[in-house]
DNA sequence: AAAAATACTGAATATATGTACAGTATAATA
DNA sequence: TATTATACTGTACATATATTCAGTATTTTT
């Protein structure tokens, strides 16, 4: 998906909004009365360039035949980020991070929830956590005993079990005979809690 | 709400058809053309007896400005029951099973879904299924091999993966080494298939 | 039994709408 | 430096589309 500008960004919300209003898409004058164009051929020629980027389809010779290519476009909740379990770096919400993102509502997760993190791996999978899972992910730093925690150990992230055994001792508990315990000195490594989990999505 | 005829039930399914596939909603031709009248006014009649019983509105000398008066919605998406997976008798949408209902937009699982149900047990643990989770549930008998589906033997429903060993013969392969397989002999007894899962929701 | 609603065909028309063409200007890219 | 993309105004026109009018027939409601 090429970038999009800011102009564009504008039609694109628009034609949104205009959607999520009345049920239906705009035309090319709708769009110059929302934005204040004068001409219809600088909507025109913005649904070519969206539609060019992929954002959008246009059903030529169609009034209003303007479809928004988002698999997900329900709107109303938010949009919410799913970002890869990267091993390196942190799941930062920086746009090449993210690989998609999911419309749910505010209040889908109990807590609240920040973004979605895409599981790697087996290594939680006797808390049912598999592959390709949607972690709901809150960021906080307050995590207890037995809670399942993003972690990030120098630049590699995980999810573990958390479990504090002195004031410099944290271990990190996977769920998976297979695996083994990561045993943290605060005194030596250093040990980033990006967050924790609230929820999981999974889809089959 | 007035009652809708038949005729009319076709129109509004068709409408609805069309807007899930393109995007946006028909023209009046289009929808002869999908119903197979001969006549715009056809659809017209049809559209102004829908907007008078309070199924759709209809924006006057607009083009496809047809929208459909969805009742529940709270907020863009639908809501969707959360049903115990009682032991005895299957989980219909009978009131007195609904726990409790989800906001979640439609599309949420790829191809839709109808209702959440609610695990006991932990006999799909293997698959990351456990106690609690809410699985996502589209009522269908066409489930294939290796389908996670939700089945129900006289009064029992259980949720196991699917297997059609033979013509008269159903395997139910639970995800757990301490549960055996069910190995259902159509011949002498009766499966029903309530549909398959879809998705899967937790909350922690 | 009369009136209203349903369920169509068929033709006609005003207008809503997509879209092409002719310009102007600036920023980004090769 | 030339070229392409962006970002507009303004005019024009073919056609896509809503909508009205004139009928016919059956069913439902009053």
């Amino acid at each position: 998906m090429k970038k999009i500008t800011s102009q564009q960004q504008r039609v694109l919300d628009c034609i949104q909004i205009y959607l999520k209003k009345t049920g239906f898409p705009p035309t090319r004058a709708d769009i110059c009365k929302e934005l204040g164009f004068k001409s219809p051929n600088s909507a025109e020629t913005h649904l070519r360039a969206l539609e060019k980027k992929g954002f959008i389809s246009i059903e030529s010779g169609t009034s209003r035949g303007i479809s928004v290519n988002n698999q997900n476009n329900s709107f109303g909740g938010d949009e919410y980020p799913v970002i890869g379990l990267v091993a390196a770096g942190s799941p930062t919400l920086a746009e090449e991070n993210i690989e998609r993102t999911i419309n749910c509502p505010k209040s889908f997760f109990e807590s609240g929830f920040d973004y979605f993190l895409k599981v790697r791996g087996l290594s939680m999978k006797d808390a049912g956590i598999m592959e390709d899972d949607l972690i709901a992910v809150k960021k906080t730093t307050d995590v207890k005993n037995g809670d399942i925690v993003i972690a990030r150990l120098d630049d590699e992230v995980t999810v573990k079990f958390f479990n504090r055994k002195s004031s410099n001792i944290v271990e990190l508990e996977p769920a998976n005979e297979d695996f083994e315990n990561i045993i943290i000195n605060l005194e030596n490594e250093q040990l980033h809690i990006e967050g924790k989990s609230v929820g999981l999505l999974r889809k089959n």
